[in-house]
DNA sequence: CTAAGCAATGAATCGGGAC
DNA sequence: AGTCCCGATTCATTGCTTA
């Protein structure tokens, strides 16, 4: 295929009437990314002062609960229709709307086929320390009635997993640098822009090459850029001239059949497999409240719940309070504490050899016991 | 206190039931795994009273997700009535039934804090190669009202996370080995048992040493065991009673012991030394006219005896007048304004710490001295 | 020229106690 | 109930500036 595939379609507008002008069962696939309704207050600012541009845009403004009930099941009906019966529906969101969303798809009678995790490497930090950090979203995966056969290319996605079947938590980083579109000023064009190697990956495994793929909120056209890479075609819907505008030159500008190694790439597995004191507690190899002692019993320490260890009133890291005990620089507190086992004072080491020799003892009575079907 | 706490609860039943027994008001923190695969199509008859011969899979269907969220809104009504309202509610399901139950949360009025996904490191493979390896369950974390203070034990988190905030998605193995309760004939006990590591990370970031965590689903009491590691009370509810016995026999076989408070709830930083300019001018720790300056010197102030800073003829406490000076709408004023230690420049907030660990051990000699205050 | 340091920023439902 | 004000709080990455 050489430039911009005729067969593709930028429409202007609101996505349920332009659904509704397309054809039934037209489309293979459907990735849609809806306003997430996040209710943001007014001006979180950062540590240091600065503040944090939330999405504060129109779109994403609902009067109430019902309203974006009333919202996502109009669009979802117009999609629906619009769906191939052997066709599926991807929707991403947060935990400020997919539930609702979940819950309307299974309302309307379609058919999870599970959900996909993007456990994101880099997201915002939470400034006041008030929740977990908030590193997720969602993709709910469905088809339109239960039973269908529909399109999953299971070898694709194993063969970029490392030969290993893929599984629905994605480690990715989100946009940043030169991926991220940005306007004249050099601020970023849109709110919400996805990463193209999340596409990639629903794309390649719930679409063939010339499927036609819908998004009805297609922005700036990242499911287009990446459709366009894999030799799909698609109807891209969007309601702000100057988003479509901005998605068709980006579409334009990409050459037939470039693939960027960032689409392409798996994480290495990540080197730092060491294992914290704080896993050893986690998980009941060593009891908060627990005594330790140094070699020759002249400290002893307790361990605390988040896996430090308390002295005499100071608190430390087992390799910190060692050293400030002793009056060190530094000291390595998986020799130098002890604990009880079985009468003797093993160093804490031994913990973790422990928990290392019964991972491994598990690993292999988990493989001897492939017998549970789906 | 030995042996067993007196203050927990083994409840045999209907978990709505039972909830409805209970105080009103009277837990700081729900844990509930709820079932999702009810066989509720039993005893269901469609709207008119039809017979159920010839049932068509959308009836069916229809009347299934309708009964889940019969089931779903009774049990969370019931746990929130139970709830203090500066209580939290966890629950924790898979796709098959997250979205109703999150959906109801939502339509009840909690408030969503946010949500958890656990990410398991050995999930069971999918042998049929027709979707994604399904390898996550999701936690919903709610208020039962928007905008009350809540539990979030923000640097304990941290802390078992190597000291960076911790994320929303965990990832922890499944239960195996001999962790993994199992029944005379060496099959697992319970088909759904949680590993104590997750349940672990949710009762010390949401709960305190003595708060009463309620589990309505208890299963073989793995919420039981945590919170009686972590020094919580807990009301188990199950309407099994197998389940129930080896729920009890589980956890007291768990070496008991009273914990102080120190080694299972991990306080911030400062928060034993929240102490007023004043007072540190008033101790005697700085005097009325020494000097103070900013981090680079930019800056220089004076103390006055009431505790406040004059600078360039005005005058304001730590906090505001650096802020004014910055032209910023906030400062913490202990990292900002240094003072004269030793011939180098040490924030204000080294004088509070001096001032604690003074206080401190005055509190240790007390004690060896055997000396019982007041 | 490179290396180090500093600044900017990303779908965010981000206080609480005293008066 | 509203207002004031103290003071607690950030991770990974990119790109520009400075040494």
């Amino acid at each position: 295929m050489n430039g911009p595939n005729q067969m593709d379609q930028y429409l202007l507008g609101d996505c349920v009437a332009r659904m509704r002008e397309l054809p039934e069962a037209s489309v293979d696939l459907v990735f849609a990314d809806p306003p997430y309704n996040l209710q943001l207050g007014a001006g979180l600012k950062r540590p240091g002062g600065g503040s944090v541009a939330g999405v504060d845009a129109d779109w994403d403004r609902f009067d109430s609960h019902a309203a974006y009930d009333d919202f996502t099941r109009a669009w979802l009906s117009a999609a629906r229709r619009v769906l191939r019966p052997d066709g599926t529906l991807w929707v991403i969101g947060s935990f400020h709307n997919i539930y609702q969303v979940g819950y309307q798809l299974q309302a309307l009678g379609f058919w999870l086929l599970g959900d996909v995790h993007w456990a994101k490497t880099n997201p915002m930090p939470n400034f006041r320390g008030k929740r977990f950090q908030n590193a997720t979203e969602t993709m709910i995966w469905a088809q339109p009635n239960k039973g269908r056969p529909y399109t999953f290319n299971y070898h694709a996605l194993k063969s970029l997993n490392d030969d290993r079947q893929m599984r629905n938590w994605w480690e990715l980083p989100i946009v940043q640098g030169t991926d991220r579109l940005k306007d004249g000023e050099g601020n970023k064009l849109h709110p919400t822009q996805k990463p193209e190697a999340l596409l990639y990956r629903v794309l390649l495994a719930s679409s063939n090459p010339g499927d036609t793929v819908l998004d009805p909120f297609f922005g700036t056209g990242t499911t287009g850029a990446v459709a366009h890479r894999l030799g799909r075609r698609f109807v891209g819907i969007e309601r702000d001239p100057g988003y479509l505008t901005a998605a068709r030159k980006r579409i334009e500008a990409i050459a037939p059949g470039e693939l960027p190694d960032s689409l392409v790439q798996v994480r290495p597995p990540r080197a730092d497999r060491r294992i914290a004191m704080a896993t050893l507690v986690e998980e009941g190899w060593i009891a908060p409240g627990q005594e330790v002692r140094s070699r020759c019993g002249r400290f002893v320490a307790q361990v605390r719940a988040d896996g430090k260890l308390v002295s005499a009133g100071s608190a430390g890291s087992i390799h910190a309070l060692g050293a400030q005990l002793q009056g060190r620089e530094s000291c390595n507190g998986w020799d130098f504490w002890r604990v009880e086992r079985d009468g003797s004072w093993a160093p804490l080491d031994t913990l973790r050899a422990m928990r290392a020799s019964a991972a491994e003892s598990t690993m292999t009575e988990e493989m001897s016991r492939h017998e549970t079907p789906d």
